[in-house]
DNA sequence: AGTGAAATGACCATAAT
DNA sequence: ATTATGGTCATTTCACT
């Protein structure tokens, strides 16, 4: 099950994170290998699901979302129906750029970004907090982005 | 300062969130454009800081991080001075995946992953609760993905 | 290593401002 | 006229066998 990764394996997830778009022939130079093994490493790299997929990082606010928040949600003890239908539901939901169930205090952590203040606040009160199953909802806006979505680190 | 969009730039960002390695001829098929000019306009929305950068999206376990979780920080009131050293602490960090600063309650939320439990522990102990500044550490480990990190939506 | 496909840059066309 | 759009073609580079 547990895939070994060559040290070439891991130079190419190393450098493959910091630059998803990277042509094959230049990732080969980085990582030391000709173009040809490169490229058969790199494919079974994502059959294996090791490397999940290759997203363009875009800038919300270009793109007209001013805000962005964490919102904490509790919730009650409930049907184990209702779990999955709420999950279900976050998914489908556009503001939701992230979502985890945690351990602890809070039970699911929602990354999500809106238009501005009032649409936030639309997306809360009329879609989160009306979920059936959900105690408590609790939001967070970012005032600033400390350290960026980064790489996953590779070791030798 | 703020661009226009043009409907052509929108496909390109929808499109290339989701698939960030797509060739620039495809990419040009799918948004309805020849090749040439949707790659004058993917280079521009770079050049513009609009798409930001690329990444491959790794498997955390399959590079041996078996823990992810989010850590919230609340400070205490200090000099400004001490507020630049935390954050450049943080962002120094490999196990910090993502951090940011946040209104309310928590005033740092950092999203981490650690090989094990101890390690996580070693972390938070030793590199995080010990920073100048900070007050409070509380860490929720993340159960389940419930939606990956996922694309910032983009309207016609 | 070779072949077909893709990336890239120079240049042209059209339309709206 | 200028700006913004997109297309065509020729050349280099790349992907893949």
């Amino acid at each position: 099950m547990k895939r070994h990764l060559s040290p070439s394996d891991r130079r190419i997830l190393r450098t493959i994170q910091g630059d998803g778009r990277i042509p094959n022939s230049t990732l080969a130079g980085k990582v030391g290998l000709a173009a040809s093994p490169c490229l058969r490493r790199l494919k079974a790299l994502e059959e294996d699901g090791i490397i999940q997929g290759y997203r363009a990082m875009v800038d919300r606010k270009a793109l007209g979302f001013e805000v962005e928040a964490f919102v904490f949600i509790k919730l009650e003890q409930s049907e184990p129906g209702w779990r999955t239908r709420l999950v279900e539901r976050l998914k489908g939901y556009e503001e939701v750029i992230a979502c985890h169930a945690l351990a602890g205090e809070v039970d699911i952590i929602v990354h999500a970004v809106a238009r501005d203040i009032e649409s936030f606040g639309e997306f809360t009160m009329n879609r989160l907090l009306t979920l059936p199953g959900v105690a408590d909802v609790r939001s967070s806006f970012v005032l600033s982005t400390i350290k960026p979505q980064s790489p996953i680190p590779v070791s030798d």
